[in-house]
RNA sequence: GGGCUUGUGGCGGAAUUGGCAGACGCAGGGGACUUAAAAUCCCCCGAGGAUAAUACCUCAUGAGGGUUCGAGUCCCUCCAAGCCCA
């Protein structure tokens, strides 16, 4: 499919010719650096201009380089920027690289070398690929998480987390010194014992649990045989899912923020967002905000009381047994006295087990649901019944208060555990409309009386209502707001991420380093194994020369500690996903040393948010909501200027590829699949093979490497094929096969341009217009002007490539109508446009052009043709003067022949005229 | 189980948001040019029917129903796929 130079026709465009002209143009851009965009104060820096910030998710540059998925965002958000800058914006749009993280550092544990080493030349290669597919990134502005000058204000802003609280009255972000200054003048005060009466240390444990950046109790899946931590979905069955070596679940100390505190502003702020729906949905749910309410529930025998939180306060009378999470502290004081009727072995046993069971299976549906009895009752409020508390693991320690109370009629896994050991069920809410199964909707309370209270007959929401105001006068319960969302871990064992800018003394408190001795860099290791211990061990307490050190050596302020302390540092490393949480803002100046972000650079950059944020959906909650926190963080402390990073988010479609599948459901790998008259087989077996639509994958076989596509193509044709597959936002299967459609257009637009004997412009260029290729380029320029703003790419495309149809047909095209197409295609493909913008005489940049204006006039044709339908079927056609008047429509109509003739039997009842566009006629 | 999204030719996808379904591209078929091929240019290309042929007719946007002069588009039910939450 390659089209090689002919003999005959020595300039036609095609790979080689594709090849120089790309090369040549990029070497030409970056001499002229004319992607560089300065700032509000530099000289010729014209700030009057609307700005137009577009950022693209950056990438992790792994060390197999880019695949052709990689780029779908990169061109979508090139091809806008170049747009806008044509438009007269101040266009912003940076590259960077996401460089801490763990697979350079297993890479590195692999093969012995260190990820500085493998992570730059990673970062290299990327670079370089991204840079031969010619994006307008400005590439001055380029820096990686890993770079001390970055991840110095990465820490930096850690700090400023640790020395700030959450004030829930202004439900901001404030210094810590004035949460001490409120103590102080008894504007806060602390129960049960009073701030004056605390000692220094209780002073200081209660300071320390207000910081936005804390070190809290977690529980972690720790693995000994690799010496890590692991997360949730790295553990299968109690075991790691990397060497299947044991996994255990135990409580550690670690850093945490406090995201929580920010779920109600994380919430609502969503409303003010342009995202996709989708999205605002995850975000919605991660929050998982809830209304309900907390209650109280005695236990006679012990004169204790358990506390459960439940969105459905007014099933209160079916309440028939409640339930702890083994981790509940109730639960270890049961094992060590067991009550009557409690077999306290059982107990501990269970525990043991369901302690180190994950979240996820304990919350599968699935699961049989087992339990321990307590041996203890409670008291249900409501009836005054005594209720049975059982253990089962179905419960999480994480959610509410780690105990629930149980309504077996209308909770799914209720149901399942009272049937499995035989407790009283008792319906309390009649569905409104017939249901099957468990029933856990909204209806009308029923079986809901006692000598305290009656909700019967009240609706889901009024019952609820009734029961709060009821358990709050008689002080059993308050009404509580709960959120799903947990405070975030931020600690990580690992080598390769940012080190946390604080020490600790003899007595194991934390002192921070002061803002002038960052950044705390990351020490050289020449080991990464993992140390096999029982104890989390972090992988920078290896390097025990920087481990040990002194108060002054580190940088701590001497107020708070004598230079000379003993101190150890933090060995903990910041998680992949810091270094993404603000790199956003230091785009807007990346060099700046004396602050993390220049202050008129940020406000004019990011005011009102950065104007299309481009990456994949796999980031919907996680990097999303953590960048929004860091954004809503600075905000309330007055270092940035909008309260959030992204105004407008967009989400490229993944690229998937085709695979091949078997009758058993199989996947073959696509080198050992041959293709036969459309059919495909399995080459070994001959067996007919289905082709189906799956992700890339090495084992399949079936990736594709840019780099290829470019040498059999060039980049033109990589970026126009990726725009033209389909919409942006949606996936679509590479078609290797397609490719040449795109080719040959652009072969199509060097011809109508070039004259290919001489491979100079055509001398025709010089003669009239046609008034048919006129029209054509105004509809194309109205087409294509409306839509890049919605990056709906592939229809303006299509529309250009009926433009250059149209004018191949027509065999004239002008030399300004060529400059105007070429200012057309230029953001789609920047070289060929490049390259015939100066073979038609043009000098300087296509890219520094104005965006071509279309003339509304040559819009509109003077006669249009009207379908004439009879019953909403075509009849006819009637060709009409533009914007004819209904009435002349209807008549002309009427009066044409074949709708005469069929009209002849019929009477009508009505004719509707959609101007311009259709006529119906109605009769029987 | 709940929520969201999607379903259109052999394939990727269009359809001014309720107005001629299938733009544009790929694949396929035919023709011109050529000694021949490639390249290029032109024509055809949802299914079925009808005709000597043209005109023409019927069906068709996952399935079924509804609203409307008119539905790929709006409403209801169902089916399938994908994502998220359980």
């Amino acid at each position: 499919m390659t089209s090689k130079p002919q003999k005959t026709v020595v300039h036609r465009y095609c790979a080689e010719v594709a090849s120089e002209l790309e090369t040549r143009w990029q070497g030409c851009w970056k001499n002229d650096a004319i992607y560089s965009i300065g700032n509000p104060g530099d000289q010729g820096f014209d700030e009057s201009k609307p700005k137009f910030y577009c950022l693209d998710m950056f990438p992790y540059p792994s060390g197999e380089g880019l695949h052709v998925g990689h780029p779908v965002g990169y061109i979508g958000s090139d091809i806008i920027s170049r747009f806008k800058r044509m438009s007269g914006y101040n266009v912003l749009h940076p590259m960077g690289w996401d460089a801490f993280g763990l697979p350079a550092e297993q890479y590195a544990i692999e093969t012995g070398v260190h990820p500085a080493i493998t992570t730059k030349k990673a970062i290299d290669t990327f670079r370089g690929q991204l840079q031969r597919i010619g994006f307008c990134y400005d590439w001055s502005r380029e820096f990686a998480t890993i770079d001390p000058n970055y991840y110095k204000w990465t820490q930096w802003i850690w700090l400023k987390a640790y020395n700030s609280w959450f004030d829930p009255k202004s439900k901001t972000a404030k210094p810590i010194q004035t949460l001490l200054d409120a103590l102080d003048c008894g504007e806060i005060v602390c129960e049960p014992i009073p701030w004056e009466s605390m000692g220094e240390e209780s002073k200081r444990a209660y300071i320390d649990d207000h910081r936005l950046a804390y070190l809290g109790m977690q529980v972690v899946n720790w693995c000994p045989k690799l010496g890590t931590v692991l997360a949730n979905e790295e553990v299968i069955d109690g075991k790691s899912e990397r060497g299947d070596h044991p996994v255990f679940r135990r409580p550690l100390k670690q850093w945490m923020f406090r995201i929580t505190a920010f779920a109600d502003r994380l919430l609502e702020d969503l409303d003010t967002l342009d995202w996709p729906q989708s999205t605002l949905r995850m975000q919605q749910e991660w929050i998982g905000r809830s209304e309900g309410a907390d209650i109280d529930f005695t236990i006679p025998d012990c004169e204790k009381s358990i506390r459960v939180y439940t969105t459905r306060p007014d099933t209160l009378f079916g309440v028939t047994f409640m339930v702890l999470a083994p981790e509940h502290p109730l639960v270890d004081e049961l094992i060590a006295s067991p009550p009557k009727g409690c077999n306290g072995n059982k107990l501990s046993e269970y525990v043991k087990e369901a302690r180190n069971r994950a979240d996820v299976d304990r919350m599968a549906d699935t699961k049989e649901k087992t339990g321990v009895f307590s041996g203890l009752y409670a008291t249900n409020p409501a009836t005054g019944n005594r209720i049975p508390v059982w253990i089962a693991d179905y419960v999480l320690m994480g959610y509410g208060h780690g105990a629930i109370m149980a309504v077996p009629a209308h909770d799914q896994r209720d149901h399942d555990f009272a049937e499995a050991h035989d407790i009283e069920i008792v319906e309390v809410v009649k569905p409104n409309i017939k249901t099957e199964g468990c029933f856990s909707g909204h209806g009308t309370a029923i079986n809901s009386s006692s000598d305290y209270l009656s909700i019967n007959g009240l609706q889901t929401p009024e019952a609820k209502q009734k029961i709060i105001t009821w358990l709050e006068e008689n002080n059993i319960g308050v009404a509580k707001i709960n959120y799903r969302l947990r405070d975030w871990l931020f600690s990580r064992q690992r080598y390769w991420g940012e080190p946390f800018p604080i020490v600790f003394d003899g007595e194991g408190k934390h002192y921070p380093i002061s803002e002038h001795s960052l950044p705390v860099k990351l020490p050289n290791l020449e080991d990464y194994t993992p140390a096999e211990s029982d104890t989390p061990q972090p992988l920078l307490a290896k390097a025990t020369d920087w481990l040990h050190t002194t108060a002054g050596e580190a940088g701590v302020d001497p107020s708070l500690l004598p230079p000379d302390t003993p101190v150890t540092r933090e060995t903990n490393t910041m998680p992949g996903w810091a270094g993404s949480c603000w790199y956003e803002i230091r785009f807007c100046s990346p060099h700046d040393n004396n602050r993390f972000v220049d202050k008129d650079s940020e406000k004019y950059w990011m005011g009102g948010g950065i104007d299309l944020y481009v990456g994949g959906a796999e980031h919907a909650v996680l990097h999303l909501l953590y960048a929004r926190f860091w954004h809503k963080l600075l905000f309330d402390l007055g270092e940035v200027t909008c309260n959030e990073p992204f105004q407008k988010l967009f989400h490229q479609g993944m690229l998937t590829s085709y695979a091949y599948q078997r009758k058993n459901k199989s996947l073959v790998a696509s080198n050992l699949v041959e293709e036969r008259n459309d059919s495909f087989y399995e080459i070994e077996t001959g067996e007919e093979l289905e082709r189906v639509v799956a992700k890339m994958s090495k084992s399949l076989r079936n990736v594709v490497n840019p780099d290829d596509v470019i040498s059999e193509y060039g980049a033109d044709t990589l970026r126009l094929y990726e725009m033209y597959m389909g919409p942006l936002e949606a996936s679509a299967p590479w078609n290797t096969r397609d490719i040449v459609g795109v080719h040959r257009f652009l072969q199509r637009v060097w011809r109508l341009v070039i004259d290919e004997s001489t491979g100079n412009a055509r001398e025709s260029l010089q003669s009239d217009s046609s008034e048919l290729v006129e029209r054509s380029l105004h509809a194309t320029i109205a087409k294509v002007t409306q839509d890049i703003p919605k990056l709906s790419y592939n229809t303006a495309i299509a529309s250009m490539i009926e433009f250059v149809n149209t004018a191949t047909s027509a065999g004239t095209i002008t030399a300004n109508q060529a400059d105007s197409f070429v200012r057309l295609l230029s953001p789609f493909a920047p070289h060929i446009s490049q390259e015939l913008f100066s073979k038609i005489g043009r000098t300087g940049y296509v890219s520094n052009q104005s965006w071509p204006e279309f003339n509304p006039e040559h819009l509109v044709a003077d006669v249009v043709e009207m379908p004439v339908q009879i019953m909403g079927k075509v009849r006819g056609r009637i060709s009409v003067p533009t914007n004819a008047n209904d009435k002349q429509v209807e008549k002309c109509a009427l009066e044409n022949e074949n709708i005469s003739q069929l009209l002849e039997n019929l009477t009508v009842r009505k004719v509707i005229v959609v101007p311009n566009k259709i006529i119906n006629i109605v009769a029987n």
